[in-house]
DNA sequence: TTAAATGCAAACGCTTTGCAATTGA
DNA sequence: TCAATTGCAAAGCGTTTGCATTTAA
């Protein structure tokens, strides 16, 4: 069932902004932050208002349709849950991220489940860290 | 050897401000934001600002004296380095921090360096998602 | 003596909010 | 019809910046 659909069956109005907002979710190849739904969404209806926008990513993160990720960076990022899990590693240097699957995870998920009865949230996880090129280019600057 | 003394080293100039930006850093038994450093250090000398706060952070942070993490509110805290890495699992809902060994993180980190030649941020992590408590309270939700 | 550091005030960027006007069901 | 939703404008919040003044070395 797609969100809109969800949204109308659970009592909530499914107007042309909201449908724009999911739209621009689910367009998005990568994770997508609130001013770049926005821009999409004022590209087809320039009356629109980001204040809205954030209300709606607001109402599907509440309905659990949406999860929220932060990338490092100051701006949060949303991703629609119907389209899978996975994680990020997250280069600090170079900001790259390159996405693993949620597996990666699940043996630390579940270490972690039995030594501290934590239950960690496998929808999206960032990982902080250095790629292998930045590696490299550290290693480098640290030889001269 | 001390912050201060490492500032000195380096060419820096150990003003009283930065001494109690330091001070307070390592007075904290828990993380510390920057908004509750500036508290401490204002309480010492009224005539402190904040924008010396964040400016002691950022050169400290660029030294590697102290890291930063984000415990998943807006606001960034700050831990010295000297006090020894660790991790931390912070419940969404509750919002409550438990702190968990360096180690526990190892295998994954292994994991990780071998598949994708990332080098994990292993000083300072914070992993989200449910403590047991909350994951009960949960539980009973849904029962209902 | 003097470059580095501070205090102040203002700006910044993302996000939230109050309120009157609009609109989906 | 009418509560839910929107647009607008303004504020909120943590953080950063430009600049004149002060200060550690």
């Amino acid at each position: 069932m797609s969100c809109g659909q969800i949204l109308r069956e659970l009592g909530y109005r499914l107007t042309p902004q909201r449908m724009m907002v999911v739209e621009a979710l689910h367009s998005a190849d990568k994770h997508i932050s609130a001013e770049e739904i926005y821009a999409q969404v004022q590209a087809r209806y320039p009356y629109a208002n980001i204040s809205t926008v954030y209300r709606t990513l607001d109402l599907l993160k509440e309905l659990g349709l949406v999860v929220e990720i932060s990338m490092g960076d100051d701006r949060v990022r949303f991703h629609p849950v119907d389209r899978g899990h996975h994680h990020h590693l997250v280069c600090r240097s170079c900001r790259k991220v390159v996405d693993i699957p949620e597996t990666a995870l699940t043996p630390l998920a579940e270490g972690l489940g039995r030594e501290y009865g934590f239950k960690v949230e496998l929808q999206h996880m960032a990982i902080f860290g250095l790629c292998a090129q930045c590696q490299r280019q550290a290693e480098r600057r640290t030889e001269d």
